[in-house]
Order: structure tokens, then sequence, then C-alpha cells
DNA sequence: TACCAGTTAAGAATGATTCTAAATAATAAG
DNA sequence: CTTATTATTTAGAATCATTCTTAACTGGTA
């Protein structure tokens, strides 16, 4: 079976760039982290344990290259850093995120749920979209103590 | 009539903050500059203009206090600079922002749009929604070239 | 071997934002 | 009206994330 990193070396090619020992260990740090939000810095100092010699402009360099390959979205959540987060593979659009003012968690909405209000969109104010960015802001399940359990699962 | 600056004196004063002339200055120029988004540096070099001897750390403060009040509303489109909106009297809800990938001009949406989305995710994901942030990127009618005219007046 | 384009590390440079210290203005008490 | 107290301000230093610069290194190739 074709790994994932496989793929993505496959993308990496096509577009006429390499899969370098330093690029390879910052894919693979964000493959384990598939779930957490990671900052430049997180990912530095992760892929440093894996290849100690790498510099942290390269890691820069690296999650530019596969932003701009749609390999990862960089995304901003207001506090001053700049987050990288694998794109699901096959996804058209970028996924929504619910931020908990309480304890700062993010989880994710991989689900599109937009394609209504796109439409609307696009007709209405002639604005020929290419993606979006949705964050809700507010109170997660797990601060919410009314009792309820995690609910993505459920969906 | 009561003026808007007056109704944002109040709201300073009912959080117990006064309206000094840096403060009331910075509003002006927001106020005068409602249909664009201004940095907190340019924010900064218009107060210059009228209140020369204001400094940029007290623009910034201001502005996130008035971002703390709900006054305004801060935005990062993603290109390392934050912004600063007016939020519109009454709106219990952030506006949402089309960014054109050609043009850069960036275009609001007051409408909510999201009501029946968040309906969704608050019960699906047992999430308490306290505000959201929507932008999409895309090509907006002046750069899309097939003959449109500017569509938010017809809306 | 010598060359060439792509890639890298290290650290300097930049740019936005925040912090610090001292000065100033407003407020309250006597 | 003074004096003490507190909030607010300025200017510039400090910080932090990010980008740039330079020189070194790599692999492929004539």
């Amino acid at each position: 079976m074709e790994t994932r990193i496989d793929r993505i070396k496959k993308q990496l090619h096509a577009a006429s760039y390499k899969l370098t020992p330093q690029r390879e260990a910052t894919v693979r740090i964000l493959l384990d982290h598939e779930e957490d939000h990671l900052s430049a810095e997180d990912v530095y100092l992760l892929v440093k344990d894996i290849a100690p010699e790498i510099g942290l402009a390269t890691v820069y360099r690296t999650l530019e290259l596969l932003t701009e390959l749609k390999i990862v979205d960089k995304i901003n959540f207001g506090d001053g850093v700049s987050r990288y987060d694998l794109r699901q593979e096959g996804a058209a659009h970028f996924h929504h995120h619910l931020v908990c003012l309480e304890c700062g968690a993010v989880d994710e909405i991989q689900e599109d749920l937009l394609e209504d209000v796109e439409a609307d969109v696009e007709k209405r104010w002639n604005f020929q979209i290419k993606d979006h960015r949705l964050t809700f802001h507010g109170i997660c399940w797990r601060c919410n103590d009314l009792g309820a359990d995690k609910p993505e699962k459920d969906a």
C-alpha cells in the first residue's frame, strides 16, 4: 500500500521539488500530530528530535512550500502565531474550527456545512469562492458542565 | 440626537473607563473610515493628524480596549497584521468578509447567513457558540471581468 | 573533475506588538 | 486650594514571530 508520505513525495515531485531529509522529517512530525494545531516553533522543536541539524528557517520554508501545494493549511486563530494543519486528503475546502474560550481547546469540523451559504454568496455578491475560513468561538462540550459527553463521535 | 461618539462614551463609562482625548481621536478615525480595514499602524498615522502627540502604544491599548468592549472587531486576514473594524451597532455577531485573491480588496457582508449552520453545530457538537469568523477567499466582482456590476447594492 | 541549480544552516534583519519607566492629568480627601 | 492617589499617557526599549542574507553543501551532469 502506498503510504501518505509517498503520496506527498509525488506531489512535491509533480511540482519539481524534492523530498529532502529535512522536508521528510517535517512531514513526519505533521503526520504524527494530525490532531494538534502546531505552530512553526512547535514543529521546529519536534523536528529537532528526529533531525537535530535542521534550522528554524528551513522549517518555515518547508511549511510555506507545503502550504503552497495545499498539503497543509496555514491557520491563524488571532493569537499572533500561525498554525499548520495537514489537509484531509481529497478535501476541496479548508475544514472548520471550534475554539473554546474557556480552555482554549481547538476542535475540528471536517464536514463542509457551507454549501448552501456559498451558493448564495456567489450568486448575490458575484464573488467566485475559492476557499473559506470558518471559526466558531464559544464554550466546548468539555467546559459545558451540563453532563454532556463527547459529541463528535456521534455525528 | 445622540451621536455615535456619545454612545461609545457611555459604553466606556459603563465599564468605568474614560473617553480621553486620545481615545476620542482614535474613535473618530475609526468612524471616518468605517469602510476600510485599518491596521493599528494605519490608525496611528491617521490619528497623528488630529492628535499629533499620541503614541503608538496608546493606539494599541485603545484598540485593545475597544475590542474588549466589543465596540470594534479585531480581524486577521493572515497577512501578519491585525485590522480593526467598528462593529455595527446592535450586531450580535461579527460580520463576514470577502477577500479578493486578485486585487486584495476586502468587502463586507453584514447579513448573518449562518443561523441555520450555527443551530446545527450547537446541537451536534454540543458547542455553545458565542461568536464566529467567516471569510471567503476568491475573485471579487471587480476582477471577475464577466461584465458584472457592483452587486452588494442589489442584495 | 568542474559546474550548476536547488537546498540548507546560522544568524542578522525586519516588522508588529507589548512592556517599562517616567511624566502627566484627573480625582478625592482634607 | 493643596496634597495624595490613581489612571493614563509617551517614548523608547524589549520581545516575539517571521523572513532575509550569505556562504556552505548536495546531487546530477558534461
